[in-house]
DNA sequence: ATTTGTGCAAATCGTTTGCATCTGA
DNA sequence: TCAGATGCAAACGATTTGCACAAAT
């Protein structure tokens, strides 16, 4: 994984590739491999959990709870392995959003966040993140490499429930 | 740390207030009191560190230690206690930029901040941030409590000093 | 046969907490 | 006075790391 040459996402459609696969194909191979990743059973569990159910924003922890429960056996320290590897290689994207727990987000484009503050919940926002990109000027030397927007939402005060 | 002036904020009350004070003076302990807090020695003292230099984006590592090499006595638990208790009120706002450390900024206005991905360096940037908020649409019962828009920057190639 | 990945437990890092002691209104 | 703050150290949760073992090319 120390790997100079970052591969950059070329794929987008990762869903497409493992949707209703099972697991440890040849087209998961292939894609990790086209990747510089060794295919290895917990990777290849792995990402099919990651790519498999349209995008997702998940914790290490989380993952691995999931990861367990399907008989997909990973170690806790694996899945932070594996999940910092495909960040790196750009299979997914870590969210800077709450101060403790990294969460990952198996959509890699360009597009920003509704953090739902009651629940911890997240959502994709459809555009708007290229958006921005575009009325932004970096400073003198410096280019964006990437934006981030979050949106963090309450719930409104219910006035239909009143009585 | 050396916070480069990118943009200007458009609010500045505290820094008014604070500007050019000595510690522990009377205008301080209103501040606080204003804000339902009592008006500590340590309070009084990281109250001066944060709003007397114009917008800060600080750790409560960073202020504690700065703190200390001013004289200002403040363990780094009581650092973290008065940070958490002025974000509460509202006097500094916490940053949701990098996984690890939380950073908080003395300036409580809408607006993004730019992060300068190889120093860690962090700078606000002028308006944008409300303008965002006019195009997003909260969903269904939501509303919109804050945005964060985090720009990342990386240097670019520096083409006049090829040989 | 190598090289790379995995798993466990211990180690680290940032932050919080319990509790005895001090301090400000 | 006396609720509320502080300081220390131990506690904590999330993530990383060292090392022996297992698996992939």
């Amino acid at each position: 994984m120390s790997t100079e040459e970052v591969a950059e996402p070329m794929i987008r459609s990762l869903q497409d590739v493992f949707a209703g696969m099972s697991p440890g194909n040849a087209a998961s191979r292939n894609l990790l491999e086209k990747y510089g990743l060794r295919a290895t059973r917990q990777r290849l569990g792995l990402a099919k959990l990651l790519f498999s159910k349209g995008d997702r924003h998940i914790t290490a922890d989380a993952l691995a709870a999931e990861a367990n429960s399907v008989r997909i056996s990973a170690s806790l320290a694996t899945v932070y392995n594996v999940l910092n590897v495909f960040a790196q290689v750009g299979l997914v994207r870590e969210l800077p959003i709450e101060g403790t727990k990294t969460i990952f987000d198996t959509n890699t484009s360009d597009h920003g966040h509704f953090y739902f503050e009651e629940s911890g919940d997240i959502a994709d926002i459809g555009m708007k993140g290229a958006d921005l990109a575009g009325e932004i000027v970096a400073p003198e030397g410096y280019e964006i490499s990437r934006i981030d927007v979050v949106v963090r939402l309450r719930r409104k005060p219910d006035i239909t429930s009143r009585d």
